[in-house]
DNA sequence: CTTAATTCCTACTGGAATACTAGGAATTAT
DNA sequence: ATAATTCCTAGTATTCCAGTAGGAATTAAG
C-alpha cells in the first residue's frame, strides 16, 4: 500500500487542534485526552512540538493549558503534518540512475506539489464547516 | 514526515518492467537484478506479486524469464503499485468519532481521488518518452 | 535422460520508524 | 503550601518493510 496515511501524530493533532479551537480559555491536556480517548502523555509529546512551530500557546501551572496561537483559518493541515512530522519528502534525493530521475521527475515533484497545494488549502475552518449531515 | 513516497516494491518493479518492456524475449530476473543493482531474491517477491495481477507472463525452466502481458501504455503506475503494495489506503475505516469523520471526508477521501486519477494518468510510456537531456 | 537454468513457494530475519510510556523537574493559580 | 499543570529527557513496544534463505517444480538443450 502506498504510505501516504496521514500520521497518528498530525490526526491526534487536528483533533486536538480543532476542539481548542472553539475556547478562547487554556484547556488542559487532560481534558483533550479524555474527550478524544487519547494517551495524555501522548499527547504532550504532540503538543510540544505543535508549540514550538508556534501554532498554540501555552500557560504553565494549575488551570494551565494550551489556545491557539492563530486564527484558525491560520492553521492549514500542512502546518500541522509540517509541526508534527516534519516535510513531506517525496523524491530520492539521490537517484541512482536515469530510471530513478525519470520517476523523481515525472511522479514523485508533481505529486509532491499537487500535495503541499492540497493540504495548505486545507484550514481548521474548511473542516469545522463540514456538514455531514447532509452526506 | 508524512509516508507517501512510493515504496521500494513499486519502484524497483517500475524499473524492472521498464526494462523488461522494451524485450519481446523472455527475460530472467537475474539479468534485470544485475542490470539494475537489485538483489535478485527481493526481485522474485516482486515478481510473482506483478504475475498474480498480471502485469507480466512467465515461462519456467530453462531459458525463462518475464514478458510483459500488456502493452506498455496499458500499465499504469497505479496498476503496478496496487499490484506489489495492495490497495492505497488513507481513511480510517472505521471513524470512532466525529472528528475523525471530519477527516476522512475532508481530507483522506480527496487525496485518494487525486493521488489515484494521478497514478492512473502515468504508464510505461509516459515515464519512457519522458526527456531528461530538456530539463 | 541428464543437467543447468530458471520460476515458484513458504518462511524467516533485521532494522528503522513510529506509537506509546515513564519519571520527575519547573511553574503558577488559588 | 498545595495541587494542577506544562516541560524535558529518555525509554519501550510494536509494526512495517526491505531483504534473505532453502529448496521444490519446471523446462530447454545437449
Amino acid at each position: 500500500m502506498i504510505k501516504m496515511k496521514l500520521s497518528t501524530k498530525t490526526r491526534y493533532a487536528t483533533r486536538a487542534l480543532l476542539m481548542i479551537s472553539t475556547s478562547s480559555n487554556p484547556i488542559a491536556i487532560k481534558d483533550i485526552a479524555l474527550d478524544q480517548d487519547i494517551s495524555a502523555r501522548y499527547l504532550e509529546n504532540i503538543f510540544s512540538k505543535l508549540k514550538a512551530s508556534k501554532l498554540i500557546t501555552s500557560s504553565i501551572g494549575n488551570n494551565g493549558g494550551y489556545i491557539l496561537a492563530k486564527n484558525p483559518s491560520e492553521i492549514s493541515i500542512y502546518d500541522i503534518t509540517l509541526a508534527v512530522d516534519g516535510p513531506l519528502q517525496l523524491a530520492n534525493i539521490q537517484p541512482n540512475n536515469h530510471h530513478e530521475q525519470y520517476l523523481n521527475i515525472k511522479i514523485y515533484q508533481p505529486i509532491e506539489i499537487l500535495l503541499k497545494e492540497y493540504l495548505k488549502s486545507i484550514d481548521l475552518t474548511t473542516i469545522e464547516d463540514a456538514d455531514l449531515e447532509s452526506i
